[in-house]
DNA sequence: CGGGTACCATACGCTACCGTACGGAAAGTG
DNA sequence: CACTTTCCGTACGGTAGCGTATGGTACCCG
């Protein structure tokens, strides 16, 4: 109803006029994040970016290749970040730890969280996320086992811990705990530490 | 396109010629675990039940009427059997704690997590389901706390392994850890000692 | 046996999508 | 200045789903 609008955002704030795949991606992911895949919708999309189909099917064959885009991108930037978090700093290996576990609290990554899940309740029902999201997880464990190791776990429980350590956080994320009684934020305080720190060496 | 095919089956098998709301709701939690909230839709479920939406707007209102009562029952659902899993057993305690967490393992009860995760999905965008959740996680922490309790736990630390025992249950129903190298099984059970039993009281 | 009630089928209008066909403007290129 | 390429708008056909209106049938009840 108001056709030239677009056209005055673009000469005032819009840095460019042209939208590319990566454009459309970020609003697939900002829209998977708020509706999950169900959510990611062709004309919804083009609205949201104050355009039409006609531009879509300008940069996508279909919304498959679209999907296909938004399992790549995410993919890419969870594994870089997982290393970069995780690269070796002797010494510090346990506040990398913590972390890793602060990087998917609620309070700070809203955002991250809602594709993390949105993208785990596609992998259930779609084989191609099912892998992305494997792929994704595989890399974590490793290299959160990494951490694991050079604090100087034996292999196996640095194992156990890390898998521990994404179920906790993952399953967490899906809780709302306010209705149960007690000073969450200690307990959740407690938990970490009973993850991530090891029980004391006995003599 | 088959007319009769419906009522030779009546004859033959079905229980009841008449469906009633009993029947939607149950098909309704079917397709839940199958495709998420999105995936519940009147048509859809009508053919799945072998008869027209006629019969579906004589027993609901509409669509959210159906939803509601898959809120409802599967609150209710969820309450009795988690009522019935920690009634008092002395001496039974630490099995008890054992069997909640069995009950949500990924081999046994497919369609209960399947149920578990849609629901949650469906929390985070509608406010009488993220309410319906809240209410059974709520029963779920009591329940499990007691049974930390029951065990001599103090309660902050009961409270804090119950809430890590159903985020860590919920968290590794989410992931597929095949592609992980290592005994996954053992590390689960080393896992679920790590939060059912506490460390061996120190002298 | 006439009438009422419970339950379901049929048919309709409406909206939201997907994907395609095609037209047009703007910018680069010779 | 033609001419192409790039990018997007418009218009169309098609499907799936919601909710409504209305008709039909079997069964109960007197």
């Amino acid at each position: 109803m108001v056709p030239e609008a677009s056209i005055l955002l673009r000469m005032e704030k819009t840095p460019r006029p042209q939208l590319d795949r990566a454009a459309w991606i970020q609003a697939a992911l900002d829209t998977l994040a708020d509706e999950g895949v169900t959510g990611i919708r062709v004309e919804v999309l083009a609205k949201r970016l104050h355009v039409t189909k006609g531009s879509f099917y300008w940069h996508f064959k279909d919304r498959q290749d679209l999907l296909a885009g938004v399992l790549d991108t995410w993919k890419d930037g969870r594994i870089r970040d997982i290393i970069k978090q995780t690269r070796p700093e002797p010494g510090k290996e346990e506040a990398q730890i913590f972390h890793v576990i602060d990087v998917y609290s609620a309070s700070r990554n809203k955002k991250g969280i809602l594709i993390e899940l949105a993208m785990r309740e596609w992998a259930r029902r779609d084989a191609q996320a099912a892998a992305t999201v494997e792929e994704v997880d595989a890399w974590r464990l490793r290299c959160a086992r990494e951490l694991f190791l050079a604090i100087g776990l034996p292999l196996h429980e640095a194992s156990t811990r890390s898998m521990l350590l994404y179920a906790y956080v993952f399953g967490v994320s899906m809780m709302n705990c306010e209705k149960f009684d007690g000073d969450i934020a200690r307990m959740k305080s407690d938990i970490l530490k009973l993850i991530a720190i090891p029980a004391a060496t006995p003599a």
